[in-house]
DNA sequence: CTCTGTGAACATCTTCACAGCT
DNA sequence: AGCTGTGAAGATGTTCACAGAG
């Protein structure tokens, strides 16, 4: 399939939500200028992001609500469990480990590591925190689809290495470090300073 | 001045970072290409990404490492401290509150937020936990001029109205909720289940 | 007549390539 | 010779506008 682009899926994920409030909401059908108000885009784009996958509306008539959430849901790869590990006790790691719209989305944490003595055996919304000498023997037994980072940014890259090297295909970095992954390895990071910067940027040079 | 890409804006921050890192080192110049490599772009991008904002490169011998760094920390406004108010002291919150990267930023938390009367009074990192029905006479007195936003989905939007009247500018979301603000008033949103979503989508649509 | 699906127009962002300082 | 600064070309993403299905 041709390529998508990242803003195309992040619509994707924000329709869906959407979707599923409509649907609770015991709605049958949704037109696209319906689902554009609410994702703050435009009828076209939402037509437009659908487009790429196929097509799912009738025309005259607009989208089935459960036809679509099911749809995207399949797109988005949601139609299963990821199994999910978490590297790093701290503030954000354990933030992170009882984060419910992970859970609700069917991420499931199945541990959490950190190397300091004393977190180590703590629980955090049930998941013991292991040992982070038990990674990769871990890995190898679990066999988890994605590692979320939470460490120090000084530690963060050889601990990427460790996880790469364990099989880890996708990780989603936390820490405030650029890293290098091979190719195989899919990584995205979420950089909460950089976020506070644009912000930043974007008062000083404010519009009008 | 001309529209800046948020691309732009993102990268500046990432070279800052590394232009820190290379001051350090005792490093008096650098090239466009040494730049790029360390952020994962060209030359080019970086060339192009100063240019809109003035030449401040030597040719032939790149840039000064101090004089560029410091013309960046302008650029994006981070050449005083910002007051920084954070509202909501569950989990998410409370790792923010604690957050290094920010403090290191020049990014102040002067007091953190909470309806939970189990929460209010305890400190976090030295700030004390307040009740949320100060929020208004504190924005009055304190003047923050970013607000962080922690709290559960479904009391978000209401909460946002109240920073918005109270005089908050700038809302750094964390909520899983799409929020409506006025235009004079600048929100970004970070989403981690949306981010876990597009590695999923990733990984079921994986490049070869 | 309504609302989708989509090629074409437009806008934006990135890369190229080279002139011009140092 | 080395490296910047920048128009121009190319690639990518968004909006328009309309044919056509229901």
């Amino acid at each position: 399939m041709k390529h998508i682009a990242e803003s195309t899926v992040r619509r994707l994920s924000r329709y869906l939500r959407f979707l599923e409030d409509f649907e609770a909401q015991g709605h049958q059908t949704i037109s696209s200028g319906a689902l554009a108000a609410q994702g703050g885009t435009t009828s076209a784009q939402v037509r437009k992001d659908l487009s790429f996958f196929g097509s799912f509306g009738k025309r005259g008539l607009g989208y089935s609500v459960s036809a679509l959430s099911t749809r995207i849901r399949e797109i988005l790869g949601l139609g299963r469990t990821w199994n999910v590990i978490i590297v790093g006790a701290g503030k954000i790691g354990a933030a992170l480990a009882q984060y419910r719209g992970f859970r609700d989305r069917g991420f499931h944490v199945m541990s959490v590591y950190d190397a300091d003595p004393a977190r180590i055996g703590r629980a955090l919304d049930g998941v013991i925190i292991r040992d982070q000498k038990e990674l990769e023997s871990d890995i190898a037994r679990l066999k988890p689809d994605i590692a979320l980072l939470a460490v120090p940014g000084d530690v963060a890259q050889p601990l990427v290495d460790r996880l790469v090297k364990s099989g880890v295909r996708a990780i989603l970095n936390f820490a405030p470090a650029p890293l290098q992954v091979p190719e195989h390895v899919t990584l995205r990071s979420v950089n909460m300073a950089l976020e506070l910067e644009i912000l930043s940027y974007e008062l000083v040079n404010k519009r009008t």
